[in-house]
DNA sequence: GGGCATCATTTGGGATACAATTTTGGACAC
DNA sequence: GTGTCCAAAATTGTATCCCAAATGATGCCC
């Protein structure tokens, strides 16, 4: 409890673990039991089972026999594939809501998140807190955009694999932040987040869908090409001014080379 | 404990729950506090804790505040949507499936499950054990696929999504069981079975996964459709003889026109 | 009489005690 | 030497107990 997070213990120790077993603290094969992992955390069985039965639904866990649970193998392609689940449902999420249209109350909701989120590109250089900021739009854009979609089992689904890429990404790609192609890949984003809304409101289910399919590796892919593309490049921005509608959002950057 | 069926008694607890929700013991809105329902059902709040955490996650139940949980609004056409989502993951799979190839260990085990299937419609008439041992074939079936696509991730989302549409299935399919729709229903299911593995062997991923989307409807759109198709004319089904391949297993039937 | 504060009750989260089951180790017999 | 059986240890499943937090009600003060 001397932790920083004062989140509900259940939650922190589920992430802990999923932590450990995609740095290697857990190694694969390892046999994970509850009063061991248990003593290991320095917290009761309780929440060790529901963190426990989270993994094993979330992929990272098998039963080994009828005896307790085994970490599985987690390989770098895993992200690729939990990304692209991700992607393959809430490209479905939109498709279904292209088809059904959107309520007033949601279509405002999401033009006020893509509003702050050129905001935040016009007004404000890039930093922790820019990035912290994205981030909090990002996550209220995406679960608006789940809540809309009118089905309870597919946002359930939905919700079921976030958390999955989030851990595995903060896992792996903790260690390189590079500020100019974190903008560039976060602009991207937001395009995206705008081509996404604007072919619901057209009606446009399949390009919807395609480009949340897409959507979805804005986090590897696109981190890795933009960094190949301003190797070694001396990049400026300006903020956009007269930003009247959303497809004014394009920015312009002005920053220091690596 | 009187029970017929010895399983680990959370599972139990979840199926009842599960169906009372969907049968409308539990109706939209009410609200499910442990304790309440653990006396409700006469187990500790242990497995309800379980039970109701897996609701949550399946999407049929959301916290009311930051107290307690409250049954969701199942609609008819919520079977559909899981169903569908169903549908999009497990077409995934095969579509990654076909792009990797499918292991010779993997491709026997599959094809026996279809020469047994075949073998079913030949040698069996139809009948409650028929409609059992299909139903044991093609969770076989099914489940091979998922554990052949490489993807823990993928796999847990199926599993995780299987047992919804089924429990629904279950919960609101009971009554109707016209024999002859269903034989045709399993035909049609088994036929697109084929198609999808022999789709995956040619390594055409649009293909199976199309034909797997399509696939998930099989229980409920191809069972009203072959009942309207088939309503008033008299139906007879003789063995097909001489099947040495997977594709002779095309019954024959023989009717009155409506 | 209304608003705010405080207290009680409800409820979920966590810990622990208990039961059931399975695995594993060893010992004994063949 | 090997196989089988029994017992003990380990581990999960279940029940109960405690506690913290939240919500609703009641009373007091303005």
């Amino acid at each position: 409890m001397t932790d920083m997070s004062e989140q509900t213990a259940q939650e922190r120790i589920l992430a802990e673990m999923r932590m450990r077993i995609l740095d290697g603290t857990y190694p694969p094969g390892t046999r994970l039991t509850e009063l061991g992992t248990a003593e290991d955390l320095g917290v009761s069985r309780t929440p060790i089972r529901a963190a426990i039965r989270a993994l094993a639904k979330e992929g990272f866990l098998d039963r080994s026999g009828a005896r307790g649970y085994a970490v599985r193998q987690v390989r770098p392609e895993d992200m690729r594939h939990a990304l692209q689940v991700r992607g393959v449902l809430e490209g479905e999420a939109v498709r279904r809501l292209a088809g059904i249209g959107l309520k007033p109350t949601i279509d405002r909701k999401l033009s006020e998140c893509l509003e702050e989120e050129a905001r935040l590109f016009q007004e404000h250089s890039f930093g922790p807190d820019f990035a912290a900021a994205y981030n909090r739009l990002n996550t209220e854009f995406h679960s608006t955009l789940h809540r809309a979609c009118d089905s309870p089992q597919l946002e359930a689904a939905i919700r079921q694999m976030s958390n999955v890429p989030s851990g595995m990404i903060h896992a792996i790609k903790a260690p390189e932040k590079e500020s100019s192609q974190e903008y560039v890949r976060l602009l991207i984003a937001h395009t995206q987040h705008q081509v996404i809304l604007r072919a619901i409101r057209n009606g446009d289910g399949v390009r919807a869908e395609e480009v949340m399919r897409e959507h979805a590796f804005v986090r590897i892919d696109y981190a890795e090409l933009v960094a190949e593309t301003l190797a070694g490049a001396q990049v400026t921005t300006t903020s956009a001014k007269d930003a009247s509608d959303d497809r004014s959002a394009v920015g312009k950057r002005r920053g220091s080379s690596p």
